[in-house]
DNA sequence: TATTGTTATACTCTATAACTATA
DNA sequence: TATAGTTATAGAGTATAACAATA
């Protein structure tokens, strides 16, 4: 019953849109009863695989700016996740806590199930051309890492 | 000189976010001298394509909740860009405007651009296996349109 | 009763500018 | 001079609940 919408339907960057859209809302219902969100996540996990980096560092994985990395970091260590520890007098070392491990361990499940849930609905040729095609999309495809 | 994340890297969910974000502010900079935001075109642009839809109708197409259509709307009319008649009472009917006419066929070139702009770094094959893919992923694939 | 539009409100993510203290 | 973190603030998109008017 919806309005067609066939212009919009033939643009990458809508289809982009609407399909990250959708595995979003679905990524926040399973992080929910861990009180976390898919921001929070994404950056407790890139400091679970890189123990003692910085928080700049952590934001230039993810392109969050340092800014809106402060508050993010700050709700991760009130809930005891995340310790920091001086590093150089102007950086900071970032490690997960026992309990943040309990969370990333936790994460990693749902993210699975999430995942698993969309991926269904591709086949294994659809999936592997997907994440071979959408780095390429945003400019972090063919070049090297760390260009 | 950022930190790997390998994990996230083989996920759908954060490709797909990661990508439609480029895309996203690569828009929203091309929409920046027509004063548009990129969820005031998208609607626009099924206006133009649904004369006297209403405001619900919209919504429903892009998945915009009925009460964010409405400052949506208002900013629209208060530009002159859609005009808006009652339809029965309750609904309206929403009319792309002259001037909103003009400003469509802008949308138009600088979106075309913009797509240019990132179907340049893919293949036709790629390009063309995204737009058959990604509908798939928000569920607008298969089942016949309408369901 | 269900639908359309509306109001009010809150949350999430993102963006910029300016400041501090260190290197 | 450049970097890491911080503060303050604003914008954009999205979500829910409740309400009035109408069908």
């Amino acid at each position: 019953m919806a309005l067609p919408t066939p212009f919009l339907d033939r643009l990458l960057g809508y289809q982009l849109r609407r399909a990250s859209a959708a595995m979003m809302a679905d990524l926040a219902r399973e992080l929910a009863d861990l009180d976390m969100r898919p921001a929070e996540v994404t950056a407790l996990l890139v400091m679970a695989d890189h123990p003692d980096c910085s928080q700049s560092e952590v934001g230039e994985a993810l392109s969050i700016k340092r800014a809106n990395m402060v508050p993010l970091v700050a709700r991760l260590m009130e809930r005891g996740l995340v310790d920091r520890t001086r590093a150089d007098g102007r950086s900071h070392a970032l490690r997960v806590s026992a309990a943040g491990e309990a969370v990333v361990a936790a994460a990693r499940e749902r993210i699975a199930r999430h995942e698993a849930r969309f991926l269904a609905r591709l086949s294994p040729q659809q999936h592997a051309a997907l994440l071979a095609t959408l780095p390429v999309i945003r400019g972090a495809g063919e070049t090297a890492p760390g260009d």
